[in-house]
DNA sequence: TAGGCCATCTGGTCCT
DNA sequence: AGGACCAGATGGCCTA
């Protein structure tokens, strides 16, 4: 339990309506609304820390599918978001351009023409630390303060 | 200490 | 009627 703010359950409860009395007010009035009232919003409170805890459990998977180099500390949900829809795009362009370039060798000649031509298979072997980064930078084009122009 | 990020509570709205 | 979803408010924690 985070918040300490004060429980505005009580002020809710004071501006249920109030009973005029009669036959069908019997045994309603007063505690049992309150009561019922109290119930309900504490059950609606349960649901929705239910919900958000799934969607940081999905932001955390999220997290771990998503590319995170150079990054020690946890993407932010914001920062997740924006990393994803810059993976998927990057993800789509490999994809249209594996289908315009007929061979594999010319598609590896196109984002590899940086790297020694002995290397190009470390590129789905085990990575290789500083240019490989470079190549997911340059493809994933994944820059922090782009965040800041995304809306 | 200010600012960023987050969890939680809450009331409103929509849907089943 | 009750649940899901949403956005605003609030307060705690962390870091520069």
């Amino acid at each position: 339990m985070k918040s300490c703010k004060p429980n505005s359950l009580d002020s809710s409860l004071e501006s249920e309506p109030q009973c005029k009395g009669g036959i069908e007010c019997v045994g309603k009035c007063g505690s049992e609304r309150m009561e019922n009232a109290a119930r309900r919003r504490l059950a609606a409170n349960a649901r929705e820390r239910r919900r958000m805890q799934g969607l940081n459990t999905a932001f955390d998977r999220l997290r771990k599918v998503v590319p995170q180099w150079g990054q020690d500390k946890k993407l932010s949900k914001y920062e997740t978001l924006q990393m994803a829809l810059s993976y998927i795009m990057a993800l789509t362009r490999i994809l249209a351009e594996a289908e315009r370039y007929s061979t594999e060798r010319d598609w590896i000649n196109l984002h590899c023409e940086h790297f020694p031509q002995d290397s190009y298979h470390a590129l789905v072997g085990p990575k290789l630390p500083g240019e490989s980064e470079h190549y997911a930078q340059r493809l994933f084009g994944y820059q922090p303060e782009h965040f800041q122009m995304a809306t």
